[in-house]
DNA sequence: CATGAATGAGAGTTCATTCAT
DNA sequence: GATGAATGAACTCTCATTCAT
């Protein structure tokens, strides 16, 4: 596969994920994909053989660009509590786009794949986030930002807090104050006053 | 429609139940359905027309079933902290059923029907649930057994962990341990100290 | 399935054999069989799963048929010679006919059906004609009408004699006299005194 | 075309043999052979229009080998009988060897290619065979080592015993004893005493 | 009420064939 | 000459849905 061809493959790649960005993951079709993509129905089995593949490619496509927005956001001269405030805001923002979010058709793509690939990146994104928030709170610490006893623990307890709220949004719906209300007591329980928001 | 008929509905509905649990609501046809249930493909046209008015009847057998088994074990004269142990454990069990549970099948089918439907029952069964750990809490409180300053955000707290490790267990997987580190840490969030488990 | 089934079924076959008779086994698709008997695409697949199926049935209906065709002309008071002649008769009339045979189909239908099944069908009927060919030679020896050393032999060698007539009519194309050639060998071999034919 | 292309031309004929062994030749498409011979899918085009052509390419360079075969053993300074029997053991080897064979994929060609062309390659190794067996044979009958009436009728016959017995070993199967017992029946019908084998 | 045969739309997939490079 | 990406026609197969009985 040449240099033109990658050219082409990120082309499907990215198309497809607005695809499955509208109609989640199970619903869409191979036809859908080479429509969008505005190709030839053979031509798309050049690149993939089927959604499935495709779908992990966005994924993969997605962690990268994650690491990279995440990093950024690091390397200012915050404090832990700056940068734990921005990633939440930044996850509140996410939770409440309920359309143009890959969470839902991802969801449905895991509940269809079983364990071996799992672990690979869903899995590997949540750890990564909730080791990257431990580190956060100890720093904090630290700094006498914030107080408290079991970090890893509430690393973790903030993690499943957001993937609970993550799923609430988008089956039972979820207003944005009760995000923030989330928010204030996962900070109430790092021992930050809330003045504002 | 005769009693009959209300037999033979119900007969449906609960085998339709077994189907859903075992593939999930997208994948599960009306064909699926039809030769589970052992009735002729237009006999099932004439009580639903379609999977989710299925699906739906089954998350409203479910959720009376729900109830009940709720106010069984509230009637005990068991303390808050029994009951709320108690009902974690049983969160737990469930959580840990991959296979075997409606909750795959829930998510799913509330992924793709829209909003004015989902406040009946998902939602509902998410807020009672939500409202009867605060009642919980609050009677802890009461009795001395916890320590709480916000009853009503610990309990939306818990809820949220809660659905944040049943996705998370369909999706990423998760350990026992894992699940039980979470009640752990819920239990230290109320004050109350951790002898064995 | 009901009789009315039974009856489409039959119908389907026979439509289907004329097809497999023009086009042989390979070429003929689902499609094609559904155009020939005018039902629907879904149609056809509540009666066969694929064109093998069919297949096999219109060579179960031939056999049948087969044998109902030979038990007639036995029944009639002729002579073994004269049963034979008639059943040369009947092949060479059969060989000659390239098209609205079922011979070419047959053969690639084997081609790529292995063993297990191949002995049902094909096979029996070569082993029942050579054996019905070897009764008449016996039946013909004793009334003093052939001469034979080895009756299973020769019954044998006429039958691969005529398989081989049949595939070189599919293939290299033979003339009617080539035919008669042959048979006035088969039957010299016999002691019979050629007058005409 | 340059000398390079002949090169080229011939080592697509010989990997495509293999394939049409292998697989017979309805089935074979143009991207099996392109993968097969490891070349463009352009590249077999410049070379070949479809399947037929190619298939008939090998065919030629068969019945080149073929004929130098013969005569290799022809040399020899054998009896008649001898030649025979090398013929016939030679032809039973073949037979038996259901792959590894073009045997089917030849049937399968002249099948669907009609007449102007089938004279062409088939028949004329038919011809030749048969030809060279008469002569065998009358040089037997010369030397007493045969006895026969109608050389040219007993050629032809085993011919035709012999596509027989082919046909039979590609579609219901055939036993090495089977093949043996008519090489015997044959043998006998030349007045030869059969000792072993 | 109940049946199940029938329909037809639509998804998946494969290849012969072309053509710009 | 050679490449291989691209196209589109053709096939297989599955279901939701209808309807005569």
């Amino acid at each position: 596969m040449g240099e033109k061809s990658v050219q082409k493959k990120k082309y499907i790649v990215e198309t497809a994920r607005k695809v499955f960005m509208e109609k989640g993951f199970k619903k869409v079709t191979m036809k859908d994909i080479v429509e969008a993509c505005e190709i030839s129905r053979g031509g798309l089995y050049l690149y993939f053989e089927n959604t499935s593949q495709i779908f992990l490619e966005v994924l993969r496509l997605e962690s990268q660009e994650a690491d990279d927005v995440f990093s950024d956001s690091i390397k200012e001269d915050a404090t832990a509590a700056d940068i734990l405030l921005l990633f939440l805001a930044e996850q509140k923002k996410e939770l409440l786009r309920k359309k143009d979010t890959l969470t839902q058709a991802t969801y449905e793509f895991y509940f269809e794949n079983e364990l071996p690939k799992r672990e690979n990146i869903l899995k590997k994104q949540f750890d990564s986030a909730a080791k990257i928030i431990e580190k956060l709170i100890e720093i904090g610490v630290e700094n006498g930002e914030f107080y408290c006893e079991d970090c890893k623990g509430t690393a973790r307890n903030i993690m499943f807090v957001l993937e609970g709220l993550k799923i609430s949004a988008q089956t039972i719906g979820i207003t944005p104050e009760a995000v923030d209300r989330e928010i204030l007591y996962i900070l109430r329980g790092l021992g930050v006053e809330d003045e504002e928001n």
